[in-house]
Order: C-alpha cells, then sequence, then structure tokens
DNA sequence: GATGGATTTGACCAAGTGGTCAATTCACGT
DNA sequence: ACGTGAATTGACCACTTGGTCAAATCCATC
C-alpha cells in the first residue's frame, strides 16, 4: 500500500493519467448513488482528494465528467454482450451470456447502478445507443433466437421479452445489492452465494426455454 | 370522469386533500425522475402548480413529503405481494404473483422507480422496512416453496433467488421503460406487447421451475 | 539557473437550494 | 357585516451549486 515510489522514470504523463482515474472512479461512485442532478463536483472533489477547481481543469463540466463514466459504461456492456455469439448451441450461448452479465453485476456494480439511475431519468445521455446500438444488438440476436426456435431447440417465445428477463435479473444483483444485503441478515452475498444465485439463473431460465 | 362536484355538502377540508393529493402526485414524478436529491421542493411546487410557500404549508419539508410518498409506495407492494397467498398450488400462486407485480409496474411505474432509486442511494428511509416486514415476508414464503418443494411440486431451488428474478423482471417493465420504449421503435408497449410479455414472463419462470 | 508550458488552487460569482415569515386573503358560522 | 381560524403567497435568508480566474507552483528542457 506504500508504494508511492514506484515508477521510476515514466513520469512523462504519467501522473496526469492517474489524477484522472482518481476523479473518474470517485465520480463513478458519487453518480451511481445521487445520479446525475444528485451528483455534487464538490463531493467529487472532495472523494478524490482534490480541490474543486482542479477537477475543473481535467473535465471542463460535471457533464463531460458524467459522459465519460457513461461511455466506459457501454463499452464494457457490449464487451459482455459479445458472450452471447461465441457459441451455436443455444444452451451454451444463454449460459455463456447470463454468466457474464452476472459477473459483470458483481465485479461493476457502480456501472450497472450508474446505467439504471440514467435510465430512470429518462436516459437523455444514452438514448441515442439505446436507439441505435443496443437497437441493434437486440434485433439481431432475435434473429438468432428465431433460427433456434425454428429448429427447435428452444420453445416458442417472443427474443425481446426473454432478454428483458435477462437483464433485469442479472442487473438486479448489482442494482438492489443493498436490499439484496438487508434481505440477506446485513451482510453482502458471499461468493458461494451469489455463484448460486447465478447458477440457479441460468437453470431456471435454461428449463423456461427448453422444449419438453 | 368528470365528477367534480358529487360531494355535496362535505366541502369540510375536501379542498386541502386534493391540493395536497395534488403535491403529493407532483412529488411522485418528480422523486421518480431526479431522485431524492435530485428532486427540488420549486418544481414539485411549479409542476402542482401552487407557490412553493405553500408547499410547505401542507409538507413541513422535502423528506417529509419523500416519506409521505414512500410509505404509500410499501403498502402498495404489500398488497400486491398478498396474491401470492390467495392460492396453495405453486402454479396458480406463482401466476397470480407475477399478474400482480407486472399490472403494479404497469400502472404505476412511478412507485416503482421511486423504490428502485431509493434502493441506489442505500436505502436510507426503507432499510426498516427491508430489514423487518420485507424480510419476514421473504422467510416465511422461503418456508412454503420449500414445501412445494418437498412434496415434489417444483424444482428445488433456493427460493429467494427465485423472488429476486421475479421482482427485478417485473419491476424492469416500469423502471426501464423508458429503455424498453427506446428498443420498441420509440414507442411505449401497447397493451397488447405488454399482456403478451406477461403471459411470457409467467410460462418461462413457470416452465423454469416445473419438475420434469 | 532561466524559460515556458503544464498544473494547482484559493477566492470568487451568479444562480439555485430548502425553508421561513409576516402580511394578506379566504370561507364560514354568528 | 363581522370575527376567526385556515389557507395563501411574495419577499426573504443562509447555504450550496457548477463553474471561473488569476496568481502561484511545478518541472522538463536548454
Amino acid at each position: 500500500m506504500t508504494d508511492t515510489a514506484q515508477p521510476p522514470r515514466p513520469a512523462r504523463s504519467a501522473g496526469r493519467e492517474l489524477k484522472e482515474k482518481g476523479l473518474f472512479e470517485a465520480a463513478r461512485a458519487v453518480f451511481a448513488e445521487e445520479g446525475f442532478k444528485g451528483a455534487t463536483t464538490a463531493e467529487i472533489a472532495r472523494r478524490a482528494g482534490v480541490p474543486k477547481a482542479n477537477l475543473h481543469y481535467y473535465f471542463p463540466t460535471k457533464e463531460a465528467l458524467y459522459r465519460a463514466v457513461t461511455e466506459e459504461i457501454l463499452t464494457d456492456w457490449l464487451a459482455a454482450a459479445s458472450s452471447f455469439d461465441e457459441k451455436d448451441d443455444p444452451k451454451e450461448a444463454i449460459t455463456a451470456y447470463i454468466g457474464a452479465k452476472m459477473d459483470l453485476a458483481r465485479a461493476d456494480p457502480l456501472g450497472s447502478r450508474i446505467w439504471a439511475s440514467e435510465i430512470l431519468r429518462g436516459a437523455p445521455v444514452i438514448k441515442d445507443f439505446l436507439e441505435t446500438t443496443l437497437a441493434e444488438w437486440l434485433a439481431s440476436r432475435e434473429t438468432i433466437m428465431r433460427r433456434w426456435i425454428a429448429a427447435g431447440k428452444i420453445r416458442p417465445l417472443e427474443a425481446r421479452y426473454f432478454f428483458y428477463m435477462i437483464w433485469a435479473t442479472t442487473q438486479h444483483y448489482a442494482d438492489f445489492e443493498d436490499q439484496i444485503r438487508a434481505l440477506n441478515g446485513g451482510a453482502p452475498l458471499s461468493d458461494e452465494q451469489f455463484q448460486k444465485a447465478k447458477a440457479q439463473v441460468v437453470d431456471t431460465i435454461l428449463h423456461g426455454i427448453t422444449p419438453l
């Protein structure tokens, strides 16, 4: 933890990137807790341990900082989404996809919460992403699902509502972590509990769509 | 709908209740969109069409207004939850429960969003409800589920993760309505679409937990 | 050690925040 | 008409907000 002097020479703009990262992470936490409007630059700067004026040196406005944060989240979302395409078999593809979404929710709950908060306020910043990139992603996976249905590999269903169920369930473990904790005797889910939850989600959904 | 003059005499404090209702509803909308911290009393008053000072006559503080709003939401939640207990058969009970939760999300999306926003900020106001009433509700339904499992009526599973899936999925249709709209060509789900979604959620979950 | 751009920051500002208050208006029983 | 309590509201206050700015400090290069 006392590794303050470990970069021997690459001093270049490494300091800048480090400070930017600190502000970025502080912003993620505050935006996740308070939403865009409720978050204050003063609080973000305080958590990052820099004066507020310094924050505005790295990010000209609160909105610029917020946009930087959301952009990364969308990237991560797409990365996890790609796990749907790695296998041709529905069972494998869906298992991998749900697993990736669950792991993302576990690894980066803040990202999921910022997304949720952004949607709650009407998605002003990511609306374009939703209407284009996300809509296209969904449409093309609907095509895949329809093929599986035609081949009798999964039961007939409307693919979009199927994906809503996956998104809702997986992100619930991030967005409602505090509620889950309250229902778990005050303690967050242990790794074992989380693995069991993940397995059950996969299991229930797979059984839910497998033909008899 | 035009039954404004149906109370012939009880003029008493009817005006008061009406105005209180207006502020209450305006507050619901603003809290749902902006969260507790992001919401402003000025905006609430503006939407209710009254001066800000008048708001503070009916509700002394922003937090009092927020607490009144949340209280009603918890009541509605419990009302919908009771539909789980109306039938002894798992298939019927779960169908009724999911249906009630979906209908609640459709009828009162604002309530669901305020709940979500409250959890996102750490549930300071409803934490007690979560830890007591909700935890007890969940525990007792876990007992019922275990009985069904022992009787071979449903597949073995951890009941709490099963409920998380139901809560997540049903509330998704309220909390992420804007996202769903963006993925639906900009139009909100029609009644037919919603009914289809509801049927599919019930169907998938029931199949997911029914023994082979 | 001088130069000059990058960085840091205290002080400041206009606009907004939740909340107060005293002066007014309203509704209604007498 | 009058009195009285409930209801209304413009003006105001202390504090917070996002953002600015100029003066200071750093630091790599010559």
